[in-house]
DNA sequence: CCCGCATCTGCGAAATCCGCAAGACAGGCC
DNA sequence: GGCCTGTCTTGCGGATTTCGCAGATGCGGG
């Protein structure tokens, strides 16, 4: 099913914990798609050298097993969050259970567990301030286990791409 | 143009660096595509209560005018990066000029300025141990004005959404 | 050798996308 | 008030795309 017979010019090894490898042409079809999420099949199959049939399922097979979602994602900012902040958590105890807590929450986007002088690190969406500070000090250091926190507001967003297996 | 929530007009409100408001109709086929990219334009206007072509010519203008996009996403240790991680960064002298420097890096994802002990903070995605210690010390070290720096390594992704707009 | 499994291709039918032109509506101006 | 303007909305036809299905091809195992 992954992929290996058609047209073996690429092998990745290792297997992560995620899921199959991909193949040179399901990264072109992934390009395609990153650069528009709406391309039709035949203008991908012409890109890449397949038929539109075969894009389409292959297409639907990333997005059954995941590797991929086709959504829109728009800048908070014009969607009526306009305080964001990163979040450095330092942890007693087990970490990956405060990490399931904070995932928990709708205001934490992005909850990555780390090295160094943070155990985790979190990304709030907020509102406004009083919803911010309400998330960072009433919410977040109510979790047991959670030792301290620093945070980090944002003032200006410079970059955000999506470009993931296009370089 | 668009008017800010619940109805048609209202006035104006802050004007953050983004761009315009959007309506409750605009959230509502936001909403639909944030589910599925691909979805038709003919059943999201079913969904939201307006015209197929309605729905065409306001997800067209929120695309020229940047408030979304419609793109793949995918899970980058699927396609083959093995290494990220969070870097905080200290700068001397001007903070913009030092982020544009970084946001023309291919491996920073993600550049935002910061009030706190950091100046700037820096999603790194790598292919593997040796690329991620080469960007770091070699590239963005390199940087002019960068002062000092402070690395996260991601050990374990928890969460990471694309609902900005949904709750 | 034969068979199962997976993928790719080609083709028609149905649905969708896209551009165009006309009607509806609110706001600004004299 | 009356008028104008810009925007939004609607409806419609043609080109395009999506979708399902059947057949062809390649590969490995019994």
């Amino acid at each position: 099913m992954a992929s290996r017979s058609a047209d073996p010019k690429d092998s990745r090894e290792s297997k992560n914990g995620g899921g199959p490898q991909l193949d040179a042409v399901s990264l072109a079809i992934i390009e395609q798609l990153q650069e528009d999420g709406r391309r039709p099949y035949a203008a991908i199959g012409k890109a890449v050298g397949l038929s539109e049939a075969a894009v389409r399922q292959r297409v639907q097979k990333l997005l059954d097993q995941g590797v991929m979602q086709i959504v829109a994602v728009t800048d908070p900012l014009t969607v009526g969050f306009r305080r964001q902040a990163m979040v450095g958590v330092n942890v007693e105890g087990d970490v990956e259970s405060v990490a399931d807590a904070l995932a928990a929450m709708a205001e934490c986007e992005y909850v990555v567990m780390t090295a160094g002088s943070f155990d985790l690190m979190v990304e709030i969406v907020c509102e406004d301030d009083d919803h911010l500070l309400e998330v960072i000090n009433k919410r977040i250091r109510a979790v047991p286990g959670v030792r301290s926190t620093e945070s980090f507001v944002y003032l200006k967003l410079k970059k955000q791409t999506y470009m993931w297996g296009t370089r």
